[in-house]
DNA sequence: CGGACGGTTGACACTAGTCAAATTGAGTGG
DNA sequence: CCACTCAATTTGACTAGTGTCAACCGTCCG
């Protein structure tokens, strides 16, 4: 099913005007700037980047979905960031150009994006000062983000924490159906579980007990989410 | 006890000028900048912000040890960060300016800080490409050690953790004593405990474990680690 | 058709949290 | 200087919440 068709330049304008970097570019700089990228196609399962690799490249995913993740010594996988088109990833170069990527970048399904040299996409800043304080802005949030997490991790109860997750990912990937809320991605208890740090075990199980109240509906790595509110409910702790 | 002497200006340049943000300003500069900035004094245990205060300031902590962190719903409090001298904080209000301060940071020593009006220092910034360019990489460590720290809660044992913290304040504020390297603030079971997602119970069984085998000695509010490889050890997983 | 993979469930173990009670130690004021 | 106070710490007893392991099922896909 590989539907690995190279979307042409032109598609990707449009793309590239949604992220909130670009936000303020010209048409003719958006074109600038997509002229100096390179488009990378990447089948389901496969890596932008390895955690290791020299960070030479930065990205911004244009199809598909990606998983940010480091893993432990041991083999545990732990998923950080889940990042869907319209988003940067594996800037880290760009401030730190000796640096190795810290995580790893593996596509969820197929996906495309546009990388820069990090020299070339440096250059493409200094000329816009707008451009860095963009950036910076983007990674306040995201410490902010990490922050929050981090606490959620430390305090909370694996329960919470898998329905925040839920609640967090259709924020970000939902889409209507019938139902509710899909969560638009393939994404397995495996995959839950470590995005939240516990076993497919608990997730399937707390899976098990939300669908019988009806919270949820599930299948093969699906999720759909019927009652938003209780999802919320289980966050707050005030569930049974 | 209170040693709250405010520094003069004259000594504050050289604790400026070690700051990594600072590092490729003129002197001429570095007097600018200081000029610019407003000192604060702040007793053990009051806050030179809250959590939800507008974010109209950014710091450079000058004197003493700040610890950055939040509370949730129920009043657990998380520490994200420890501040020593030289380091800046409170930093959102740059990018953000409508923001409020997603931490709290209190003094749990008597401290000081140079502040700026988060709008003086963005002026203060634009005649220097290079400033924004630093940030972001100071920004970029930061969301490093917490991706790191937040793989380290999602995956290790609660001792691994301990430890793990006691090496890392130890690189950020050991000082070398006779008998091995004394962690250099205030550092009660609590908020180690705070710091490492568990309770002041459990660190305190590891410290009287660890104090058995010589690893540690501790005191009240006080570590001094003996046997730094052995803190290693207990990291990897290899103990016992 | 068969193998691989994702998922479910039960039995069990164990880490680490909770709560209570006692102890130590530092700082304070008479 | 000593008694007093309060916070920090220690330790034991108990247990809830999760992880671990094993067995099994269903389904997708080659």
């Amino acid at each position: 099913m590989s539907k690995l068709s190279v979307l042409p330049k032109a598609d990707l304008l449009p793309i590239l005007s949604r992220a909130a970097l670009f936000r303020d570019f010209s048409p003719g700089e958006l074109i600038e700037v997509l002229e100096a990228g390179q488009p990378r196609c990447i089948e389901e399962s496969s890596f932008f980047f390895q955690q290791g690799d020299p960070a030479s490249r930065l990205y911004v995913l244009t199809d598909g979905r990606v998983r940010l993740s480091q893993v432990t010594v041991d083999g545990q996988q732990v998923i950080l960031r889940v990042i869907v088109p319209g988003q940067m990833f594996g800037a880290i170069g760009l401030t730190q150009p000796e640096a190795l990527y810290p995580v790893s970048a593996e596509a969820s399904e197929d996906s495309q994006a546009l990388a820069w040299e990090t020299g070339v996409f440096r250059r493409l800043c200094e000329n816009r000062p707008g451009v860095s304080f963009d950036l910076m802005g983007m990674m306040t949030s995201y410490i902010q983000e990490m922050q929050d997490r981090y606490r959620e991790l430390a305090t909370e109860r694996t329960e919470q924490r898998v329905a925040r997750a839920l609640l967090r990912l259709a924020a970000q990937l939902g889409r209507k159906v019938e139902e509710g809320v899909l969560v638009d991605m393939a994404l397995s208890r495996q995959s839950l579980a470590e995005m939240t740090g516990t076993t497919l075990y608990t997730v399937s199980r707390l899976f098990s007990k939300w669908e019988r109240r009806g919270v949820i509906q599930t299948g093969r790595e699906r999720v759909v989410i019927v009652k938003p509110h209780d999802l919320v409910q289980i966050v707050e702790g005030l569930a049974e």
